[in-house]
DNA sequence: TCGGAAGCTTGATCTAGATCAAGCGAAGCG
DNA sequence: CGCTTCGCTTGATCTAGATCAAGCTTCCGA
């Protein structure tokens, strides 16, 4: 293991308050792997081998249906643990996860991370912080496909990735548009469609770079209720 | 604090591995109350004050959109701690809970549980593997939303009640109509006619109750790729 | 330099599911 | 008891968003 990939892991979220000797400990039983773009660290069904860390790079949570349909449950990045829920409890995955982009990825044998997680109250404290807020994730995205429409949900999307400033930003799509539709929920059509109509709130779609000219008022129209009828 | 209290929660999923001393300990900073159904423990945007724990009774988290529209996000029952995540990170709560039925619930001051949880690595695990499997309802949740029809969710729902079995199953339904139908991302006119869809899949309903005449063909029913027209 | 293949947008339909609107049976109440 | 209310179903309609189907760039490899 490279002393470059020691300190990244050290500086991530997951790792940053636990002390270097732990680190180190955890990180010796695992192996480090740059993989390339596309590869499936593993699918769903499959019982869990390894706990994989991004050290850099990006992945996506993918789930299928039976057919060829299948759709981005969420982007994980660097720092980030991939379905920790399946590795601790032991069960079969629920979602396969596939490179975004060439990555490199630390793996840990699931048994080994399970036992440093039971002995190292450090790591529990910190994989239940990092669980906590991957939860969140998932919660703010069962809400947006229940209570948005899908320019909201895109608006919703742009929003984040802009963060928390005030009058104009501009943020990159890191995604080409059919991974991106399946994250929020809608077709590729749909998501191009939703883009345009954002056009009236301030958002100028250049390639994949977007403008939000007016941040304040596209949070005002994210926030919107799906209005019925008889309200309007 | 009752002895019976105690005992539930010793007994409960979260607990039931932790040291009774421990669990007296963490429960003895805690008040128990009960509380009638319809109670909001918390909302939307409120800071965590208390962690919830539910000793008996049921309690479902939702989410408001700006208007009177609402949605359960899902149900818990005893054992189950609610939205630990936001005590955790002490971070405002993404949605808000209200209780499904007269219930009985520990309150734990939530600074005091973050102690305990920091303290305890027993109980850090413990919530580990809570706050794991209560990422894996969502992610399931996702999935149904963002891969199956109306009349799918509704039977994967009955077969998530029903358990693992082989051919008849009898499960009842604890909501009414609006929630239940709220919970699986459709209106309950939807639910209603998803419902009837299902009778020629075997599926008989009267009143609360649902009668699976066999669980194998709705499985199969339910597992269906949502099929576009080409391939009709 | 020239196809050709992707990726993206736009237009034309189609449909799942929402909304609106009755009806209907069972439970609660005067 | 009769009346009302509430929860549920069923029918009629409407609509957001999916699907089908072209075009249009842009990029890439020969």
């Amino acid at each position: 293991m490279r002393q470059a990939d020691l300190q990244t892991l050290q500086q991530s979220s997951l790792f940053h308050d636990i002390a270097p000797r732990v680190v180190a400990g955890i990180a010796a039983d695992g192996l480090v792997q740059a993989l390339p773009k596309g590869t499936f660290l593993f699918a769903e069904g499959d019982q869990p081998e390894f706990c994989h860390m991004i050290l850099g790079g990006r992945a996506g949570l993918i789930a299928q249906d039976g057919a060829d349909r299948e759709t981005t449950i969420e982007f994980f990045g660097p720092g980030d643990m991939l379905v920790g829920a399946a590795v601790i409890l032991d069960m079969p995955y629920l979602v396969s996860a596939r490179l975004a982009a060439d990555s490199r990825m630390l793996l840990i044998p699931a048994e080994s991370f399970r036992r440093h997680v039971r002995h190292e109250p450090a790591l529990a404290n910190a994989c239940l912080r990092q669980l906590a807020s991957h939860w969140r994730l998932l919660i703010g995205q069962i809400k947006d496909l229940k209570l948005k429409t899908a320019p909201q949900r895109v608006g919703g999307y742009l929003l984040e990735k802009a963060g928390d400033v005030g009058g104009r930003a501009v943020v990159t799509l890191g995604e080409q548009r059919k991974v991106l539709a399946g994250r929020l929920g809608m077709s590729p059509e749909s998501l191009s469609r939703a883009l345009a109509e954002l056009r009236s709130f301030g958002v100028g779609c250049h390639g994949r770079d977007v403008v939000i000219s007016d941040v304040k008022q596209l949070r005002e129209y994210c926030k919107q209720s799906k209005v019925p009828r008889a309200n309007a």
